[in-house]
DNA sequence: ATACGATTTTGATCTATGTCAAAAATCGGG
DNA sequence: CCCGATTTTTGACATAGATCAAAATCGTAT
């Protein structure tokens, strides 16, 4: 049988364990969904954490003149969630749509109780998720706040290179915090 | 004898156990400490996490170009810490800094693991505060994403009023990624 | 109280990026 | 493989905020 990408990436977070693997099995249902779906919309409570486990999704919201902002994009083998709706179980202003073709995994708040329950462990794996959320927040917060448009995408490019090539330039240029003129211009003077 | 301000704040995030105050009482070491102390800085591995019970303090780094950014502000009743540098123990970029007389309580790593093996449930006051840092640098990155200057220094005034009269210009200046010049300018047009 | 250094304000430019509009290129369904 | 729709590029101009410089104000040690 394959192994899982999610195996793969908590395996790389705590020393793996074949009966939480099963549980893990159990309580993340996989499913296969189309380019353009959207995963989850704004103004509901996140019930959800998903794994992508192929293909690549973004979070985005509307910002106060209605404009569509992507706040992060999600390729393959990342947990993704609209965190504090899910934790906190309170309406998001954040909507998750697929920009490929994916396999996702999802998990419930009740299947991560009773993984929680059955596997203390998994408590660790969420501080971690949480963790490495936090580093990329904190990488974004230094790059908005004093580098320009050029480094951000030089900076993106390092981070996420194929992003580039799989976003379309409007959610990318939101997510630099620029207009889509500015970021064809940057490409094209390069 | 006084109630703790840590005690406090823990009291909130899980139901109160005697037996765990005591143990916190132990594992975190009060110290007084003055205004303009670096309590740590850049280059180390942050050895311990900070909870501020009184003053204020501000995390900060050097851009490329030598320049001094505040990176974030904690008022009293906050942790602190270079998070990514402790939780990795690697060597930080921040430096953390106060800004007033402050009265401090810092656990050590081993003091914290071994909270952590005595009551477990230490795990679940970890994962509520990085779930704080991470709603924090949530709102951050929206601010700076699509916010003018004068709209973040509105949202700065509604979520940390009282850091406007407590933190020198040119420190909230560049939490807000603007110059000191420009947040002059905006405090006068008002 | 006084004086000196640090912080904040004000003024005159300059520049990166935004806005609006239209042309060019690319994509995806029939 | 073609055509309309969508996405990207290009151009002209506007503007928020940066930069540099100097004046005003504040805070603290004497």
């Amino acid at each position: 049988m394959l192994f899982m990408k999610l195996e793969e990436t908590v395996s790389a977070l705590i020393s793996p364990d074949e009966a939480l693997f099963e549980a893990l099995r159990r309580e993340f249902h996989a499913v296969s969904l189309p380019r353009n779906e959207l995963v989850f919309s704004l103004g509901n409570v996140a019930r959800h954490i998903f794994y992508i486990e192929k293909g690549l999704a973004r979070m985005f919201y509307y910002n106060e003149t209605g404009k569509d902002i992507t706040y992060e994009f999600f390729p393959e083998n990342n947990f993704m969630a609209p965190s504090e709706s899910f934790l906190e179980q309170k309406p998001s202003q954040y909507s998750i749509e697929l920009l490929e073709d994916s396999e996702l995994r999802l998990v419930s708040l009740d299947g991560l109780n009773r993984l929680l329950e059955e596997f203390p462990v998994v408590e660790k794996i969420k501080s971690h998720i949480l963790a490495h959320f936090l580093y990329q927040a904190n990488r974004r917060i230094v790059a908005l706040q004093f580098q320009n448009a050029q480094q951000r995408y030089e900076t993106l490019e390092q981070v996420k290179g194929n992003i580039l090539q799989r976003a379309p330039l409007g959610h990318i240029a939101s997510y630099l915090g620029i207009t889509q003129e500015t970021l064809s211009r940057i490409r094209g003077r390069k």
